[in-house]
DNA sequence: TATGAATGAGCATTCATTCAT
DNA sequence: CATGAATGAATGCTCATTCAT
């Protein structure tokens, strides 16, 4: 995740670190209150407290700025999704915890995330007009393995169906996008529960659960 | 939807209205291809084999001309999805039906579609920077209200659990989303098949169907 | 010299050129006043009573602006440099005749000069960093090629001594520069006066006229 | 020219003058790789193998490093071409020596002269938007002077014309500046060679030479 | 109404220069 | 003195929009 790096950060990595990081926040509050293409160069710098130039020295240019955050998010992102190792809790137990601490993670940052998915995070399409997609299709693309772990593994442990191909992750991507987008409109609800109806119809679907056995 | 006229339409209104589309139509193409902000309005225009000047005598301003243009294919992506009169086939049969005639539409525009997501079209965020909004959320909106109803049909049924609120619109707008960004990228899929998939996972979800009765 | 045209300049084709000279004239006195890299465009829009995107319309780029002064002027320079077709006199007066009027023109445009000086019209020297030479080559090639047939003219005739190469023309060119230059400097000098001067030096040199017969 | 210093360089004006001069090589690579303008001084830092900070601590601003530059370069160059002290050859004879030293010395330091001469090295015309115009017109200065004392000398020696003014002057600088700068277009010419032919076209023209004694 | 050149506010980006270390 | 990141004024260029024809 990181680079490795064989001598400890000196006091100038340091400094870099900080201002790298306070361009970072500021894109990210700038980026969700303007998006984009409404967001200048000049805002960033001043919610930074640092002048323009200062920018340009720690990213190449506007889209550097964007795609730097969103692969630092993306990368929290992750590791939040990621499995506790050893979790000796049934599949679906498993599963919900993941979803919970993924819920959670995305609603502190709520409002980046809104521009964050217009801009591919969890796109699946390539949206057009922006940067040479390479990058954020390994973005993209880190997800998808995610999600294709987690679904074959979940086929290999007999839990959920053998479909073909990425069919599985798409549907778990797909109904996972939905309820994070809703948890920005709507008002303060707990990751856990929502975590739990999320899982639920992942794994059991809408239809009427009539004479079946409790779940 | 349409201004309600008394008079049938005159040569000068056809006149008018063949303008229009060819700008419609331009603003597909370049809007897919460049992406809204890359668009440039001489871009469309040239396409459109019209003057600058021409667009802005038919449209207000350039986010006019992309919310004309998603204006009208929701609407006719809605008429897609819209219920056949007196199908008398069972719950899960109709939906399915109607989920392949959307999938059938997106695929005729589905460079459009790539752009149209994330302007909103089936957001259920707040795009910012963009269009007032307003007329942006009418149009989501719309899919939702549309999604509701099917959903509290399928409550009022019996065939859908009865969750609170937009928990199921959300989980098959969701769900269809997923699987309509992928129809980009995949190359032929038939429409009804996926259609299939795509509401037996909306319906009974992902989990292995064990000794389940036939379904 | 000028492209052929099949058909009469329309008005619209007359505003067109209004505007490109009146930009091309702003460009001349504000490169003269500032240099070519202190020149702003928005100095050469407001010199020539147009908005700045105007001198967009017409050109490519600030390159562009200069590129198109320099051919212009260097056209109208080798008009005046070009022999005055059936002119009966001996060579030494032809070409004093000519010289004359390069100087003349020179002098309606001093200012002008002492910049396109350094931005390779009569260079022979590619100036770095400059426009991909292509362009500024072929005009400086015009003057030499002009040069050329003259001295070729002047050898054929047995009037010059027939040195080899492009001696003799850059003999001429770094005569005349030097003395177009130093009129820059100097008050009101007469260019006929000064045309022979310039011709006699180029053609007999500098040393002592000893025993030698009237010229 | 040097500030005349009492001591003798200690080592820390040793160690000052190496850093200088290393800033001063590199600066006349990166001039001539991309003229004044497009040079950024962290360029030339970089080839010098210095930090930007320290072309600060030997230079006052960017003007002044192209200033150095040329001030050495003309010293050397002046060096050149002055007179060998008791030369006993006649008078054509010592100027054709000198010419070749001079030619020999800006075929060593070609790129460099290359910009030179566009800011004024041999100008005439105050190259406009440039540093205060005065250092560069020194420097341009002493090369008017040697000429004027070498031409004054030849007059005196009732070897050349006595023609009012700069005249001699400039027609020897421009006839000069001419061959230098060929000198960067042509492949390997041999300097005396060359020197012989600037010599003999600028004592004696380009004119045929009839019935003329042999030279 | 169609046309397309003129308009000019707006913004990304550069780079000479400074200064704390 | 050397260093090199921070600074921010300066400017080329874009492109939505207007409007005279």
């Amino acid at each position: 995740m990181n680079r490795v790096s064989s001598r400890p950060p000196s006091r100038r990595d340091e400094a870099r670190a900080l201002f790298r990081n306070a361009i970072l926040h500021a894109a990210e509050v700038v980026f969700a209150e303007r998006g984009f293409h409404g967001a200048r160069i000049q805002d960033i710098a001043a919610h930074a407290g640092t002048a323009v130039g200062t920018v340009y020295n720690h990213f190449d240019d506007k889209d550097e700025v964007l795609a730097a955050l969103l692969e630092a998010r993306s990368e929290e992102m992750l590791a939040q999704f990621a499995p506790a190792g050893g979790d000796p809790r049934a599949f679906e137990a498993r599963l919900t915890a993941r979803v919970a601490r993924l819920l959670a993670y995305v609603r502190q940052h709520r409002e980046f995330f809104a521009i964050a998915s217009e801009h591919g995070l969890f796109a699946g399409s390539a949206s057009p007009g922006a940067p040479p997609a390479s990058r954020r299709l390994r973005r993209v693309e880190k997800f998808r393995a995610l999600f294709r772990t987690l679904v074959d593994e979940g086929i290999g442990a007999d839990e959920l169906e053998p479909l073909a191909g990425d069919t599985l992750a798409r549907f778990l991507g797909g109904t996972l996008r939905a309820f994070i987008l809703s948890s920005f409109t709507d008002g303060e609800v707990d990751p856990s529960r929502q975590a739990r109806i999320v899982v639920d119809l992942f794994l059991h679907g809408a239809a009427r659960r009539r004479a079946r056995r409790a779940r």
